[in-house]
Formats: C-alpha cells, structure tokens, sequence
DNA sequence: CGGAGTTTTGAGGCTATTCAAAGGTCGTGG
DNA sequence: CCACGACCTTTGAATAGCCTCAAAACTCCG
C-alpha cells in the first residue's frame, strides 16, 4: 500500500529526516524546517561542537558523521550518554538549561548545520505537528536514558557492552548502514569505556571474552554481532516499537 | 513589577502546577489543562498504577504522594528511573511506543488525575504554548537522567547516595516540602539501593558511613542533610538554573 | 504480644580498578 | 618508503568496591 513511496523525490531543500519520524510531514512543514538551518559545517574529528556551561543559544542537526554527547563528574571522568548519529538533532537537552548541560564532541569527522532555538521554537509554535513530533521525539530520548540507567545500575560489564552494541546496530540499521550483523564502530576501547562506565582495560578483557564466546567479531573500524538475539535477551530489555502517525493523535 | 500576581486568586479547577514551570499560563490554557484532568484517585501503599508492557492509553498527574517509576532488567532486577513528586505528570515517556516501558509504582498512599493521551495531545495541539513547555520539561527531564547516568557510570555508592539526596532536596523544596535541609524520605533501604544500583546491605552501611562522618542525620522517615554545600560537590554536577520565559521563545 | 518487614553487622567471594609493561597500529615527517 | 612517535590494545598482578549469604537487632502494625 506504500509502493509509490518508494520512488517519491525529495525536494532538494527539505530531505527527508529524523523530524519525519513520527508524522509524515507536509511539504511547507519541510520547508520550515530546512530554512532555518544554517549552511552545513565540515568539522574534523575530536572537534568540541559545545562545551558544558556555555550558553545554549544554538543546536545542531547531524548531517554526517557520528558525535558524543557527554558529561562531566567528580574527578575527570565523563560518562557519554548518547552516541549522535546522522539525521539527530544535537543541543536539545540544553534548551531548558541556562547553561549548557553537555558537552558535544565529534568522534569521526562531521557535517552538521545549525540552527538558532529561536528560530526552532517558532517552528514549534507555527507548526503543532512539528512541536507533536518533537516532544514525542524526546520522550524516545527519555526512553532511551532510562534503559541505558537501568543496564547502568543493574548490570554487569557484559550486559551493557551487549546493551550499547544493541543500540548502535539498531539506530544504523534504520539509517540502512549496518547490514547482516556489521557495523561500523569508530569508537576506541576508552570512549566505549566512557559509554558503558568501565575503564578502558576492562572493556579490552570483556570484547575479548565476547568475542572468545562467539557473541561477536572484531575486525578493523567495525565490528560483527554473531548472535544479535543472545546479546539482546542478555539485556533483559524488551525491543520497542515507536508510534508512527498514532491514531489518537488530531489537528483540527 | 509582578506583586499582583502575589495575591492573584486560583480559580478551583485549574490549579497552578507544573505546566507553569517554563510560561505563566493564561486562564484559557490552565482551564483546557484542568477538563481534559479526570477524577481525583486515591490509592494505596505500593500500587501498581501502570505495569510496563500494558498499552499506554492515559497518564496520570500525581497530585499527593510519591511515586516510583521503574524498569525491570533481567534476573529479577529492577532499577527506579525516577521517584515522582507531587504535581510531576506520569506515564509521558510512554506516549512514544506502543508498549509501556516503564511500571509505575506508589511508595506512599498516592492521589492521582488520569488524563486521556488522545485529550492530551489535542490540547498540545491547540495551544503552542503548552506544546512548547512541555516540549522544554521533556528536555529537563533528559537532562536529569543523563546526570543520573552520569553518576552511575562514573561514581561510587556514597557518590550517587548524595546525588539522589540533592535531588529530592532541591526538587522537595521547590514545592515547600522541604525545609533547613530536613527531607521526607518515606523509602526503604531496598528502594533507595534500586535508585542508585546498590544492594541494601550497602546501602546500609554507606548510609551508616554518611552518618558518622556527619554529612547527614536520619529520623523515622526523614533525613537531613547537614552539609549540602559538601554533598553537591561530592557529584560534581552544577545546580542548573532552568529557563522561565525565556526571552528566545515568541508566540504569534 | 507476636510476626512480618527492615536495618545492621560479619565473612567470603566476585567484578572491576589501578598500575605497569609489552605489543600493535596509524599517521607523519624525514 | 621507511622509521619514528603517539596512541591504542592486550596481558598480568595486586587491590578496592560491592555482592551474596547469613544471622541478629530493631520497628511497626495488627
């Protein structure tokens, strides 16, 4: 029933994105959308986007590329609590923050375009569809912290190894780039340490394990998930589906 | 220049509440806010108000009482995301997937409003300026757990012991609950080690060490922090300042 | 007063950490 | 093109933090 979707065209200025998730959008929703992004930045690896406890006067949609948000605590360490890949809107948590609550730092080299808050939230207030999908959108943010909080606090260093390649190779496959278990992990041993709280060491010894287990293979810059049904049962975590055009959903 | 406001009387059915946190609503939104609320419930100690997995068809805003809301790991586990206080809207996250992902679970007697998805986004879609605060208290919410990960990922059990005290400290106290560092804390030792992902022997003993070192004193039930100041430092984590009207926000 | 649930304390074991050093990989400059 | 240096990965050894099991003391409520 959706045939001719698949060689509908996409206008040049208006691509098709994460902002079409939840509602296909219209075309002047689109174009909203695709005006108020700035011209699109190339920026090189270990780039810092935005430093913690600056202003928030602008985010960031990812074009290209992957990006670490992430945290800092007592004693120099950081937890990364979200892994950007392309199509993401970056910067949004500091919206309802005076100063910024993260810090954004890219971990391959990256595009993105940014985009003022004020010329976001006047899209949100023209737009209730785009402010619909937006707060829906950041629910799933909130859905995401909670089950990375729970394998954080209940599970051991395996679990939440299997749980963040889980996540990974759910969000690329989506994007259409991790095909038959493979994907590409631009990460070293240390910032996956940062991701799912372990010291780098730590990290080495349980991919080592895993691997030895036959859960997964290693190779240059990506890595294979052998059994992605075991790794994702050792999570304990059901696998959610996400509302798409809801019915219970109206604008008048 | 807002003294009127000091003395400004609350018409009954549209309370002023959460949903004023970010704008100062006009009578015409807090009324739609306050119909589409359904009849106050009352329920008991350690009710299940919504089971993760169920299908998400209402919220509910929590008008007296605390409520814990939860996500279950494997092997029996469960880690609380978040404890919710009076005036907090529940169940939100959920409005993102045709699941429940979290399970929702009264610490006290509580006194709830269920609240219609359907009736709620209808009036998201109506007035912008709902959409809009809902649309920053989400990110708020982002940005609470992302600290929460931080710690958990990051820190020791005293580390994280302190970090849950300071936000139900600053969060009590934003509703008056809370005063001369001295908190309600009608949580078992149980509750508080699913919080921070420590067993209740621990918990027990790191509660013990706190103690001693007199950074807090326990009474039946409540709790009082003696030396804040120490306790926030020990997270490394800012004291956010959230946003209230910001001036970046237009509505036309 | 009795009983269920909670808190405290002790002992032993497992997971993960730190420190340290060796081996690999990659990019760069000679 | 090779050699060097920086960074990353791997492995070992000792230690710290937290868990489980277990039992005793306490609290609260009926």
């Amino acid at each position: 029933m959706d045939e001719q979707a698949v060689g509908r065209a996409v206008a040049p200025g208006a691509p098709k994105g994460r902002h079409d998730e939840v509602f296909d959008l219209t075309e002047s929703e689109r174009a909203a959308l695709a005006t108020i992004q700035g011209r699109p930045l190339q920026l090189p690896r270990d780039y810092v986007l935005k430093r913690d406890g600056a202003e928030p006067t602008h985010l960031f949609v990812l074009v290209e590329g992957w990006v670490a948000s992430s945290i800092a605590v007592v004693s120099g360490r950081q937890q990364t609590v979200k892994i950007h890949l392309p199509t993401d809107l970056l910067g949004a948590p500091s919206l309802c923050v005076t100063r910024t609550a993260e810090c954004l730092t890219s971990i391959t080299p990256v595009t993105v375009r940014p985009m003022s808050r004020a010329d976001f939230m006047g899209v949100l207030a023209r737009f209730p569809r785009i402010a619909a999908a937006q707060f829906l959108g950041a629910q799933r943010e909130r859905v995401v912290l909670m089950e990375a909080l729970a394998l954080m606090g209940q599970t051991d260093g395996a679990v939440r190894i299997a749980g963040m390649l889980i996540d990974l190779f759910d969000r690329l496959a989506a994007l259409g780039l991790a095909e038959h278990g493979t994907l590409p992990l631009p990460l070293t041993q240390g910032q996956i340490g940062d991701l799912v709280g372990l010291s780098p060491v730590h990290v080495s010894r349980k991919l080592g394990a895993m691997e030895r287990a036959g859960l997964i293979r290693r190779g240059m810059r990506t890595i294979t998930l052998l059994d992605i049904g075991r790794l994702r049962a050792m999570t304990g975590l059901p696998q959610h589906a996400f509302v798409r055009e809801p019915e219970w959903v109206n604008f008048a």
